[in-house]
RNA sequence: GGGGCGGUAGCUCAAUUGGAUAGAGUCCCGGACUGUCGAUCCGGUGGUUGCGGGUUCGAGUCCCGUCCGCCCCGCCA
């Protein structure tokens, strides 16, 4: 075999002259006749032009180079020359060609089903990409993405490793915990009906090992989820997990923030700067979300005291409601710019997010028009006062409980940011968001559950609301939002065992049952736990971000599809009878399942 | 579990109101061409219209079911 020498997207003028070997994939060929090739040959760093030329080389090697398909993987050994033609200013390489003496066809390919083509790329079936994965891995832009994730863990191993972290695996067959997201489990071979569970995440095994004095852990890491994904989840995603000990909310967040700075430094070669801090109470209220995208404006106001001057039914049913409320979003020029069509539109937009619709006005030269215009006519100029209208602008409202209006009107503000283009897409606003309420009553369990997990602890001075006031009680966790995403979220632990049984039983776990799932971490707590608290990254959103798609699938090398399939391996697929009497573990088929395989 | 969009040649798409032999580009195959670069030009192969059923003289098109992909709701401590 020839021996490469160098890469195809290394050589420039500098190596005139020089002999070389270069190995890859035929990207594409021209064929000028019969004397006369053209190969534009691809590695991981780039193209090269290869010519084929009767008058330099002897005829079996023209004759097989015409032979050369795309996707081809050859080797080629040649002069490197200044190029004969015009240089090809798209290319890196464009001013040089490799004149061919040699060719080693490696493997001859098949006609690929798709190829790694960046021209074609936005037009290909996801499906065929997922299927074909490793040709469609070869395009730059994926090959670039993935090396973007590695640069991305590199520098955040070497920034924690230099802030005394230590990196610490933690297994991924453990025990299932309640609370949280649904498990996959693996069943024991060892223990019959006995099961392991894949970890939601190592939340656990990280306090434990602050319990052992490693004092800061950091751990790359893969978790599970068996939840439907989205464009942006998966069921199985990686984590930049880190703990610390001794350390209160402010130390973490400071830290983390010096993390992200530099690592917007290191990637973008841009300065975040500092990273404001939002309570939670203000993002809802300004923004109706707990992660809110600062880019734009377009924030929420209560008009709920104006409405009920109002004798609009929506209005006044919404606010007789147990915290009913009316509130606004004033949109800027928006008149002229939403017909009637648009603003159904985003009525049933809203409608998806629980809201009954969106009501809408106009306020134009004539005053209030359309929409619910006879209806705010006794509130016209406290409402204009209220939200600032000026002419020509509209305003959505939302009438219902609080939560409803939160998130109806907080993802129509984020959908009319989008449609009336009002982001700028060089634009990285940052933002802590703090002081989240511990619990969230859920009527349908009738029970407390825990905001962010059951391990998160209140913040210094908020205990004694657990015992009076557990809505009303604040946690010491926090969430680091970038234009709008949640990129990490974390919080200051419960390390006192009175505490952590106390939060056990508001989230309805006896202390028999608490025992029994979490008895070694109450035990691990009872032997001597420092403070501690930590913060996991979303990797996959981090990447997602830096390199720019809204496709998580993008940012892995073998994701799966919204069905949780693997397209290339096929997987889940069915399993050897014996492994199965092996696990003791027996099928029963829900009756409606259709016989597998067949489908196209 | 629910809603929306889609599935036609290896790939990307078209096909009038339900009407003739399902077309085009590309890939691939053959031919021409010595400076191309998403090469060009000429010719050709290639189809279970995702799958199953139904309506009809006739179905890619209409109906029912189902599978797959994407987006969303639910879900995701």
């Amino acid at each position: 075999m020839l021996k490469r020498t160098h890469m195809c997207g290394e050589l420039r003028i500098d190596h005139d002259g020089q002999t070389v070997t270069l190995a890859g994939w035929v990207n594409t060929y021209r064929d000028q006749g019969k004397g006369l090739i053209f190969i534009d040959l691809r590695d991981r760093e780039g193209l090269m032009q290869v010519v084929f030329d009767l008058e330099d080389v002897g005829e079996h090697v023209v004759t097989e180079a015409r032979s050369l398909r795309r996707e081809d993987v050859i080797a080629i050994t040649g002069l490197v020359r200044k190029r004969v033609g015009d240089p090809n200013p798209r290319l890196a390489t464009g001013e040089v060609e490799v004149m061919a003496t040699k060719l080693e066809v490696l493997n001859k390919t098949e006609t690929p089903p798709i190829l790694p083509d960046e021209h074609d790329a936005q037009k290909i079936a996801e499906e065929k990409r997922l299927q074909y994965r490793y040709i469609d891995l070869r395009r730059p832009r994926m090959q670039h993405i993935l090396r973007r994730r590695f640069e991305v863990t590199r520098i955040t191993r070497q920034f924690f490793a230099d802030h005394g972290f230590i990196e610490i695996e933690t297994p991924c067959l453990i025990k299932t915990t309640p609370e949280g997201a649904r498990d996959f489990i693996v069943p024991s071979r060892a223990y019959p009906g006995q099961w392991y569970a894949l970890p939601q995440s190592p939340q656990i095994f990280k306090q434990i090992l602050m319990a052992s004095g490693f004092d800061r852990y950091l751990q790359i890491v893969r978790c599970f989820r068996d939840e439907d994904p989205r464009a942006d989840r998966q069921a199985e995603f990686s984590q930049i997990d880190l703990e610390m000990s001794f350390v209160d909310r402010d130390d973490i967040i400071t830290l983390m923030s010096e993390f992200t700075r530099h690592l917007w430094m290191k990637m973008l070669d841009i300065d975040i700067g500092d990273i404001p801090v939002m309570s939670h109470q203000e993002a809802m209220d300004r923004f109706g979300i707990d992660r809110p995208d600062t880019r734009f404006d377009l924030e929420l106001t209560d008009v709920s005291d104006l409405a009920a001057k109002t004798e609009f039914r929506v209005f006044q049913d919404a606010l007789a409601k147990d915290k009913g409320v009316v509130k606004a979003i004033r949109v800027p020029g928006g008149a002229a710019k939403m017909s009637r069509k648009i603003t159904d539109g985003y009525s049933e937009f809203v409608k998806t997010f629980g809201a009954g619709g969106v009501p809408t006005v106009k306020y134009t030269e004539n005053g209030y028009e359309t929409g619910v215009a006879k209806f705010v006519a006794p509130i016209a100029d406290e409402l204009k006062q209220r939200l600032g209208l000026e002419v020509g602008d509209l305003v959505f409202f939302g009438a219902d409980t609080n939560t409803v209006v939160c998130r109806a009107l907080g993802e129509l503000r984020n959908k009319l940011a989008r449609d009336l283009e009002l982001i700028d897409p060089t634009a990285w606003n940052f933002l802590w968001v703090v002081d989240f309420p511990m619990f969230e009553y859920d009527a349908e369990q009738g029970r407390w559950v825990a905001l962010h997990h059951p391990f998160t602890g209140p913040m210094p001075g908020e205990e004694d609301k657990l015992d009076d006031d557990p809505g009303g009680c604040i946690s010491a966790a926090y969430d680091l939002v970038c234009n709008g995403s949640e990129i990490a979220g974390g919080s200051i632990r419960i390390h006192q065992p009175p505490m952590q049984q106390k939060v056990f039983r508001l989230l309805g776990i006896n202390d028999e049952e608490a025992e029994q799932k979490f008895g070694f971490l109450l035990r691990a707590l009872r032997y001597g736990a420092p403070p501690m608290g930590g913060i996991a990254f979303g990797l996959d959103r981090l990447v997602m971000l830096l390199v720019g798609t809204n496709n998580i699938r993008d940012v892995i090398a073998f994701p799966k599809t919204q069905t949780g399939q693997d397209l290339m391996t096929e997987a889940p697929g069915p399993v050897d009878p014996q492994q199965l009497e092996e696990l003791h573990v027996r099928i029963e088929l829900p009756n409606d399942t259709p016989a597998p395989a067949g489908a196209g």
